[in-house]
RNA sequence: GCGGGGGUGGCCGAGCCAGGUCAAAGGCGGCGGACUCAAGAUCCGCUCCCUUAGGGGUGCGUGGGUUCAAAUCCCACCCCCCGCACCA
């Protein structure tokens, strides 16, 4: 099997028989897949989306059209710095992760955190990949996103759409590292944890006599209404700051992110907690007096490090007082009575279907949550918050809001505290603490001047749909989900601080983040190639060019690239485009695709816009999920070493249809494997018996006219991207018949010629090494790759022969089933049907065509004939048992006999019994009376001893 | 919550759009047999319950409905999975 692969991998490199340039006189098809971001090899789950996309484009280009399927490499954004950096601290679990999952070579590890060369190791590794695996890509398209020419052509796209007034620039929140003073995504984290960022609302609460402001915040502002007291750490100091004409009291990591969120901040002193203690704040809505208290549990890194309390809707709130209530001495430590306390009344402001005054009691008694540090308590939280704010009213005491659902007073609240300066918007990390790889605690900041893609422009949008609507979506279900994720789309940040890629052209400070810079990149490789071959420098892709390569705009004779090249450059970018086919996984929906979508229409005219997208599931590991936690990562190389790369495409795109998860399994990938090698022997045993197929026997004419079925149904299932469904045809049920032929009959040379020529190039786009061996050893012309796909016109149909097995194999089944009872017999007496019964048979054809299934119909619709009439209850009862939808039959009783007879010694083969066929009608022995219940295509058995 | 997709036999999973050959493809697992000194691989048969001459019952999340006929159509309910971004 290696040396197959690698023979042909050669052979097609040699010949470029994939290699694809434009022919007005062929029909083309272009073909891209969403390249790979090249900071790990590649593994078994990407075979299932290049997998498939190289099956289709094979079978495309059997088909007649001149297919292109190009590969590039997508180097931008931060996932390779980060992981460069790791390596470089140190980092042992990768480390490991490289050596003993990724196989790579301890000393080559060493050489990986420069990140161009982690990139350039991957990129590699990748493309070994996919030529091991025979993806049929045209490699002199290749590229990487940080290649000059294309930087230009993303600098361009930029421009584009700053044009057309899609680009907008405002205010963002973003987790940021205060240490390292950068952005922090999910793989800057420890732990690889993604930084929830959430809006809260911050309010004011200013002390009764003095002159200081305790700053609380809270994801439920609308619960104002109901604070008992404020809590503080009482051992920590705060610092007080000033912020424009007032001072308020926060933690210091506080202080950091309020600079961080564009406040102007000065410290001007420190404060003890337990010195605010036992004072009074006001609370700036209700103006209630209410006490600041001692609390331990309060996080200063989280928020402004002071809290408000709401006993009877936030459950940590009323464990905390209960357990104050429980043990008040503490408060004497600060100098207040116990009094403080028992006065101390949860305030119900929310009513709840379902629950008392104070939800919050009600869920930590049911849930037994013990204290504040139960973590059940987080449940509780959780399960109030969700029934308050899908099922909560506000009460009377709330004021203006009374009677308002939660879940819009919570809004309203806000914008009221927020107008009339009571408070503030905060942004706060959700998760916290999620800490940066460098130790630090992650907080929130506002990043200014932020670039947008407006992806929430109206007539954008509008135009986005039409575009989806004139598109095939493959599989169709998922038409919905894209026409959502149009609709939901809003304005996407667009570019970052750091990272590999392309600078904004117009703000040099900023590079256009991954998800920004791949949307229209299928049209850069119809002049990647040209740069590839040095017929065009990187530097003359200036806007302009771009303007009349892509849009046909300025004068040609103006611009720096030759007149000839640059209408070469025209020509080939008018002659692939639009993109026939983009394929990519599932997780895409929401980003990518629909970008891909939104840009397309941005940029090009309507009749460039994209005309399909095929969305694949992802690939199960033995029915587990792959994961790098789970050690069950195969990376390409070592699987196809280990598998083939043959078994492992069938394995995996034959193991579902496209909207499912694929599973590879090493069991099947083996079976999968021996049964390629049982083809191949054959290859080898029929390979010269090429001759004239002139089928006399029932099996020659059997086996031709299954093979020309799964032809039909592997030609219909590929047109819609349904793998599973092609290779249980091409591959599985092939092969049973062949099985079930070589059995039944001594193999027809020529026939099995014949099908053999046809096997290879059903199965050449999923199996294409083994194709092209078998193919060769049959004397097949040229690559089986270029073949022409079977049509099933190269083969007879012989429909009564497919009913004939049919029928044999009922009546086979039925002595089966007969034997099984324990009766035992040397002896089967076979009776076929009375010709009038097939008369019936097709009158009931006929008839049913008119008034259905419908037995009531049916029958007094037959009886109409005084033949079927005179045999009354008979006919009736044979009508109801067709009518349950009937069974294959043959067309009349003498060809039902004839096909049995030749069948006969297959049936006493299988059966390993004694066959005589007989007539209903004229049976010369029936001692049971047997054959009166013989029917078409359901012969009456009778067996003896 | 909103949006999308689902619940099928011991398990995975087809079938559902176009209702009838659906006790329901295929695979895995299990059982029995052939081959083998043996194991593995391979091949053959069985694998819901009852019955034992090709029969019957139950059955495709739950409960209703439409129909001569429902895994498939309609309604309600329950449950599960995925997405909700600035990140590849």
């Amino acid at each position: 099997m290696r040396e197959i692969q690698r023979k042909w991998r050669k052979r097609w490199e040699e010949s470029g028989i994939f290699e694809a340039d434009p022919d007005p006189s062929r029909e083309k098809f272009y073909i891209t897949v969403a390249y790979p971001y090249p900071n790990s090899p590649q593994h078994i789950g990407h075979g299932r989306t290049y997998g498939l996309a190289d099956a289709y484009a094979r079978f495309k280009r059997m088909r007649g059209y001149n297919v292109l399927l190009p590969m590039a490499f997508h180097y931008t954004g931060t996932p390779i710095l980060a992981m460069a950096r790791r390596l470089k601290e140190g980092d042992q679990e990768l480390r490991e992760l490289f050596v003993r999952i990724y196989k790579i070579p301890e000393e080559k590890v060493d050489e990986l955190t420069d990140p161009l060369k982690l990139a350039r190791y991957f990129h590699e590794e990748i493309k070994e990949g996919m030529k091991l695996m025979g993806y049929s890509i045209d490699w002199r398209r290749e590229f990487t996103t940080i290649d000059p020419a294309y930087n230009r052509f993303i600098t361009w796209q930029f421009y584009k759409l700053k044009e057309r007034g899609y680009l907008t620039k405002g205010r963002h929140p973003v987790g940021w590292c205060p240490r390292c003073d950068n952005a922090v995504g999910q793989h800057d984290t420890k732990g690889d944890v993604e930084p929830e960022i959430g809006e809260t609302t911050a309010i004011k609460f200013r002390l009764a006599d003095e002159d200081l402001i305790l700053p609380v915040i809270t994801f439920r502002p609308e619960t104002v209404f109901g604070v008992t007291n404020l809590w503080i750490r009482p051992f920590y100091r705060y610092k007080v700051i000033r912020v424009g004409e007032e001072r308020w009291v926060v933690s210091e990591l506080a202080v950091t992110k309020l600079k961080f969120q564009g406040f102007k901040v000065e410290v001007v002193d420190e404060i003890e907690g337990r010195e605010l203690v036992g004072k009074r704040a006001i609370n700036p809505v209700t103006g209630d007096r209410v006490i600041v208290l001692p609390a331990e549990f309060v996080d200063p890194d989280y928020g402004t490090g002071v809290v408000m309390s709401v006993p009877a809707h936030a459950p940590y709130d009323y464990l905390a007082l209960v357990d104050l209530k429980r043990d008040p001495s503490r408060l004497e430590d600060f100098g207040l009575g116990r009094g403080v306390v028992e006065e101390l009344e949860p305030i119900s402001i929310i009513k709840v279907e379902g629950f008392s005054d104070y939800p919050a009691k009600d869920v930590v008694e049911k849930l037994g949550v013990k204290d504040q540090n139960d973590p059940l308590a987080e449940k509780a939280t959780e399960e109030v918050y969700s029934k308050e704010y899908h099922s909560g009213v506000m009460k009377e005491n709330t004021g203006q809001f009374a009677e308002m659902p939660v879940s819009k007073a919570k809004e309203e609240v806000r914008k009221y505290i927020i107008e009339k300066g009571l408070g503030f918007n905060f942004y706060e990390i959700v998760n916290s603490p999620v800490y940066c790889r460098c130790g630090a605690k992650i907080v929130v900041k506002i990043v200014e001047d932020q670039w947008f893609i407006d992806y929430s422009n109206p007539e954008w949008k509008r135009m986005a749909h039409e575009a989806l609507n004139n598109m095939r979506i493959i599989p169709e279900e998922l038409r919905e989900e894209f026409r959502e994720a149009i609709d939901w789309m809003k304005e996407k940040a667009c570019a970052r601080k750091s990272g590999l890629g392309t600078r904004l052209p117009f703000d040099p400070n900023w590079i256009i983040e991954s998800l920004s810079d791949s949307t229209i990149y299928m049209a850069y490789y119809t002049l990647s190639k040209f740069i590839n071959q040095g017929k065009v420098k990187p530097e003359q892709f200036t806007n302009e060019v771009f303007d009349y390569i892509f849009l046909g705009k300025g004068d040609p004779d103006k611009l720096p690239v030759e007149r000839e090249v640059l209408e070469e450059l025209r020509r080939e970018f008018l002659y692939w485009y639009p993109l026939d086919s983009r394929h990519s996984g599932r997780d895409l929906i929401w980003n990518h695709l629909t970008f891909f979508i939104f840009n397309h229409v941005a940029i090009f005219p309507r009749e460039l816009w994209p005309r399909q997208i095929v969305v694949n599931g992802s690939v199960t590991m033995e029915g587990k999920k792959m994961s790098k936690s789970f050690g069950n990562i195969i990376p390409i190389r070592v699987a196809v070493d280990q598998f083939g790369a043959d078994p492992i495409r069938l394995s995996v795109l034959g193991s579902a249809e496209i909207q499912s998860d694929a599973d590879f399994s090493v069991q099947v990938a083996s079976n999968t494997l021996s049964k390629l090698m049982k083809m191949y022997e054959l290859s080898l045993k029929y390979g010269k018996s090429r001759g004239e197929v002139s089928p006399k026997r029932f099996w020659d004419r059997w086996i031709l006219s299954r093979v020309r079925g799964h032809v039909e149904a592997v030609t219909r299932a590929m047109e819609e991207c349904r793998t599973r469904e092609s290779i249980n045809h091409a591959l599985y049920m092939f092969i049973n018949d062949l099985d079930e032929y070589m059995s039944a009959v001594e193999a027809d040379p020529a026939v099995m010629w014949k099908v053999l020529e046809v096997w290879a190039r059903l199965i050449a786009p999923f199996a294409p090494f083994t194709a092209e061996e078998v193919w060769e050893k049959i004397g097949g012309e040229g690559f089986v790759s270029v073949a022409k796909w079977p049509e099933p016109e190269e083969l007879p149909s012989y429909p009564d022969d497919e009913v004939a097995y049919e029928v044999v194999e009922g009546v086979i089944e039925d002595v089966r089933n007969v034997l099984s009872t324990g009766v035992k017999g040397s002896k089967l007496y076979v009776y076929v049907a009375s010709p009038w019964k097939y008369e019936l048979f097709n009158k009931v054809e006929e008839v049913k065509e008119k008034v259905g299934l419908d037995p009531r119909k049916l029958i007094p619709e037959v009886m109409k004939e005084d033949m079927f009439r005179s045999r009354g209850k008979e006919v009736a009862n044979i009508v109801r048992q067709y009518s349950t939808g009937g069974w294959p039959w043959l067309k009349s009783a003498d060809l039902e006999q004839r096909y049995l007879e030749e069948l006969r010694t297959y049936m006493e083969k299988k059966l390993g019994m004694e066959v005589k066929i007989e007539k209903e009608d004229s049976a010369t022995y029936d001692p049971k009376g047997r054959a009166k219940r013989a029917l078409p295509g359901r012969p009456a058995i009778y067996i003896e001893a």
